[in-house]
RNA sequence: GGCGGGGUAGCCAAGUGGUAAGGCAGCGGUCUGCAAAACCGCUAUCCGCGGGUUCGAUUCCCGCCCCCGCCUCCA
């Protein structure tokens, strides 16, 4: 079965064929580094990580790109109101933001570019001249530069909207009367007060670049005119995306992107998260709660263009749907050679094509955990070969490149294990009361022991 | 008002024109010194509501209700 996405262009289900079939040109838009990413955003790069991975798990080499904004409105008011440089106000949120990537195991892409980066200034200053020359742009009396969103035609053509049927909302501005039209869009700011030392020196003056063109900058500059796939969450099909094209376009004369995918927002016990409702998470307060990013992870896998509820109710589910995997995992690893087999496996395609189906990712985990059942119930009736659990192993090492959800090997610590083999013996000694004692203390530090037919099993406590 | 996404068991969630995957939680059982894990069984006569098409609809069509997102720099 062809891998399948859906595409926000056409809103429709596109088989899935890259422009050079040896390396799929991907590009992610990435956080603004005013402060730390929450658990929303993270729903987004975790998407975009499971994508990533099971291109690569069908076969092809992917090259990402995720951006940096490093410097924005946002940016450039909270490091002035924290009275720090910008430079030195946002490195320690971009050090946190690939902690908490590598905590939730979101595979590092190709290239982190950064919009301050001066290579990337050079470019979007290019861009913009060359959008000024095709008349494209112009310079408005605040000095600032804007698209002439009249200038592209099929502005409008991602979100689907009708330009002449938008209704004023709000967060217009209305003192922006210098742009010709109210949808045109800052590609320049010019520099004002409120920028302080915030500013570059460009053929149209000194100033700093608008959000948009940093994105279509650096996709351009780094994978060239046409990607084949740009991805983000919902809220960033307009304007950005749509800017985007217009820009990227308008400059390259080439079809900038073949298949747009988005994610859909996440909430949290319902509501939109917001700092007032109590509801608003990073990552390290879910990490100071005791939860692993493994389990935030597990949590956060969702089938992606769905609104995802996220809740302490679904964490704990996380953990306890883990643990029953780590649980199969370790009834699988020691199989005993010289069992004959006389069960055959059950069909393991069942993922992959519903991973190809748009990433059917809740799917996938509903046959992963039938196999889980019928190998269990293999396992207990003695009847699952030691080729067939190798097999079953391997099967999992490759869907697990893709959904990175196994855990890691747990060191034993040395007292640990002295008091691990207190209770053997007391076991053995059919001294119940000292066993039962050391199963207490041990759980007291944080191990949970079992007795199977091969003896004690130890598990860190979640 | 425009555009888009949803409403499936206590919670999360797949799915199909032919009669409801999976996970979590719960209950009963097997196993176990006791637990844990695992396994077995039970837990939606029904898929927001009302019509229609059909031999048959949760799945297609029409209408309605409710929730959410976007509508000019929010992942």
């Amino acid at each position: 079965m062809p891998f399948r996405l859906y595409n926000t262009y056409t809103r429709s289900l596109e088989v899935f064929e890259p422009l050079d079939a040896s390396a799929v040109k991907m590009y992610t838009c990435g956080p603004t580094v005013y402060n730390h990413a929450h658990i929303g955003n993270f729903r987004a790069y975790v998407f975009e990580d499971v994508l990533q991975r099971h291109l690569e798990y069908r076969g092809w080499k992917v090259e990402r790109v995720m951006n940096l904004t490093d410097v924005d409105d946002k940016t450039i008011r909270a490091s002035r109101a924290a009275g720090v440089p910008l430079a030195e106000f946002t490195r320690p949120f971009k050090e946190a933001f690939f902690r908490d990537l590598a905590a939730l195991r979101v595979k590092p892409a190709a290239h982190y570019p950064a919009a301050t980066e001066p290579r990337f200034i050079a470019k979007m200053i290019a861009m913009i001249a060359l959008l000024l020359e095709r008349n494209a742009a112009y310079k408005a009396e605040d000095g600032s530069v804007y698209f002439r969103i009249s200038a592209f035609p099929k502005y409008g053509c991602l979100a689907h909207l009708n330009l002449e049927e938008l209704r004023p909302s709000g967060r217009i501005r209305n003192d922006e009367y210098e742009k010709e039209s109210v949808g045109d869009f800052a590609l320049w700011k010019a520099w004002d007060a409120e920028d302080g030392d915030v500013a570059w020196e460009s053929p149209f003056g000194r100033g700093r670049p608008g959000w948009h063109i940093e994105c279509s900058a650096m996709a351009t500059e780094i994978l060239g005119p046409r990607l084949d796939i740009h991805c983000g969450a919902e809220d960033n099909i307009f304007p950005h995306h749509e800017a985007e094209i217009a820009q990227s376009e308008t400059c390259t004369g080439e079809r900038f992107v073949r298949y747009w995918v988005h994610c859909g927002y996440l909430v949290v016990d319902g509501q939109k998260m917001s700092k007032s409702l109590g509801n608003f998470f990073t990552l390290r307060d879910l990490l100071g709660k005791g939860f692993s990013g493994r389990e935030v992870r597990y949590a956060l896998l969702s089938n992606y263009r769905l609104p995802l509820n996220f809740t302490s109710e679904s964490l704990s589910a996380a953990r306890a749907a883990l643990a029953r995997i780590d649980e199969w995992l370790a009834r699988l690893r020691p199989l005993a050679p010289g069992a004959p087999s006389t069960w055959s496996l059950p069909s393991q395609q069942n993922y992959d094509d519903a991973m190809d189906n748009n990433l059917n990712v809740s799917e996938a985990l509903g046959h992963l955990f039938d196999i889980i059942r019928e190998t269990n119930r293999a396992l207990d009736q003695g009847r699952l070969s030691p080729p067939d659990g190798r097999a079953l192993l391997a099967w999992w090492e490759r869907i697990n490149t893709v959904l990175a959800i196994e855990s890691e090997e747990e060191q034993i610590p040395v007292e640990i294990a002295g008091l691990l083999e207190q209770r053997r013996l007391a076991r053995a000694g059919k001294d119940w009361a000292a066993g039962d004692r050391l199963r207490a203390d041990l759980e007291a530090r944080g191990w949970l022991v079992k007795d199977t037919k091969e003896g004690q099993k130890l598990n860190r406590k979640p």
